[in-house]
DNA sequence: GGCAACGATACCGTCCGGGTATGGATCCGG
DNA sequence: CCGGATCCATACCCGGACGGTATCGTTGCC
């Protein structure tokens, strides 16, 4: 199977649609068309079960689209990780570091620095982004290396060193009654008369329905906090970043947070190997 | 990037000769090395340093070389469970379940048994292979699920459920004067006397120098040491297949071996659900 | 210095992928 | 019930990409 017969595939199994998908292709419909025939004459099967006027997905079609999909981008992520490190010879950025905004800040700085006086530490940039997004961005090559949040974030498909466990705290606006507490439970915080939970998006990027102000990051977060419009269950050790305005109480039956670095199978890279090997010492 | 040039690219890298990587691909080498140039050209980077007299891989082309063989793989394996599961609709088997041969052993029966009673199951083929093949059978979709032992096999980049975990034994003749002790410690078995650990297999099929008999797979290990020519520490659970020329005596600070069973991510298939949860429900 | 090995280049034929035009089936509005 | 619109398939043509053969240029070696 070629690449542009599983592009093609998968933009016809999205689009149900042969002209949209064409399309979005850039290409005539009858090409697509007989480029579909093809593909099933040669797998031998049939993956889309198609009238004159209408298109469905067969059993193995479906699961054509899943596995395509991540085939795709398997090979989107080898190309990039290849110019990655073509780029990296060529005296650029080396390594390529993602975590969640706001989160782990300390963490991120004390395993920086240590790489950094690491005999041959390359140079690692940092990127930023939100809850999510860093599974995507590791898995299209975008990334080396990132560092996630159990059980907030899934570790699946790469490898993974645990860097520390910490509990949970609730955010609230300092005055809150609620901050003169040494300690409270989920219960107490869940229906705060005018403080909901805020709503992280899906990896989609759309928002699950509900109560509660959208919000992309935790800085955005916090303000929210701040302004007196929502409240906050995160990581204690978010509380580095809490100015006067905010008060924070630990959670006692929130579960706890596990920092992990993660990074794809297959790195067979020096430069992950040694960042990896320094935050477990941390 | 198409997989022909990446096909083409992993055999030039692998060979490190473009005449062997052509003759391999079962095309002439001129339209290889153009394909290769190509390739660079559009990517902007340069993959093979090579002389008239040699060719050697860049940091950018080992990059690819790695990557690309697992983008190759995953297009394989997407090719393979589309026929799976183009097979399993005209009627054929529908799970295909790989383990250890002799491994684990009452823990499968109870899952096949558990799970053919399950409302909805499909017929499941049980594959039984070597240690460290399991791995690539699920990676290549020629299997849907395996049951894996930690901390032999890698589970990296499945997902897994654990099933359970156990002491080891080690096996050895019946009458070997260490069967009269009631448990024993690494020490006393690394280096008894005629009866080396035997050798597993690499998983390129190779086999590690050392003393020691080369072995394929659990049933093989026994008759050998049945024979008086190896022992053998293994998962407790073997001792349902011990019959009377084996005995097998606990070893207490042997690792414990956990059992889990593993699927590959992007898995949407229903049976595989099925299958997992009644695992972890036994 | 001649030869052999090896990758690159030149050139050519063929097949495949893409385009336009059109056919055939189905749904819908009047 | 009919005509048009929609949508996928078919027919046909063209250009380019891919593969093959012949050959060149360089390099290492006897």
């Amino acid at each position: 199977m070629e690449t542009r017969e599983l592009r093609y595939f998968v933009a016809v199994a999205e689009e149900l649609h042969f002209g949209r998908a064409a399309q979005r292709l850039g290409i005539a419909q009858p090409p697509l068309s007989r480029a579909i025939q093809q593909l099933e004459r040669r797998l031998g099967a049939a993956l889309l079960d198609r009238t004159s006027r209408t298109v469905a997905l067969t059993v193995a079609g479906s699961v054509l689209l899943v596995e395509g999909r991540a085939a795709l981008d398997a090979v989107d992520a080898a190309e990039r990780r290849t110019l990655r490190a073509a780029l990296s010879t060529t005296g650029r950025a080396g390594l390529a570091l993602v975590t969640k905004a706001g989160a782990s800040s300390e963490l991120l700085a004390k395993l920086l620095d240590a790489y950094a006086a690491e005999p041959g530490a390359v140079p690692v940039e940092v990127i930023l982004c939100g809850p999510a997004e860093q599974e995507r961005l590791l898995r299209e090559g975008r990334a080396d290396v990132a560092l996630l949040h159990r059980p907030f974030d899934s570790t699946a498909g790469f490898h993974t060193e645990e860097l520390g466990t910490e509990g949970q705290v609730v955010v609230l606006p300092s005055g809150h009654p609620l901050t003169v507490r040494a300690h409270v439970h989920m219960a107490d915080i869940t229906a705060l008369p005018g403080l909901p939970l805020p709503r992280w998006p899906d990896p989609d990027g759309s928002y699950p329905p509900g109560p509660g102000p959208q919000v992309r990051d935790h800085a955005q977060l916090l303000q929210l906090v701040a302004l007196g419009r929502a409240c906050s269950v995160s990581p204690e050790s978010c509380r580095a970043q809490l100015h006067g305005d905010l008060a924070a109480v630990p959670v006692l039956d929130a579960p706890t947070v596990t920092t992990v670095i993660a990074w794809p199978p297959h790195s067979r890279s020096r430069a992950v190997a040694d960042l990896v090997r320094t935050a477990t010492r941390l």
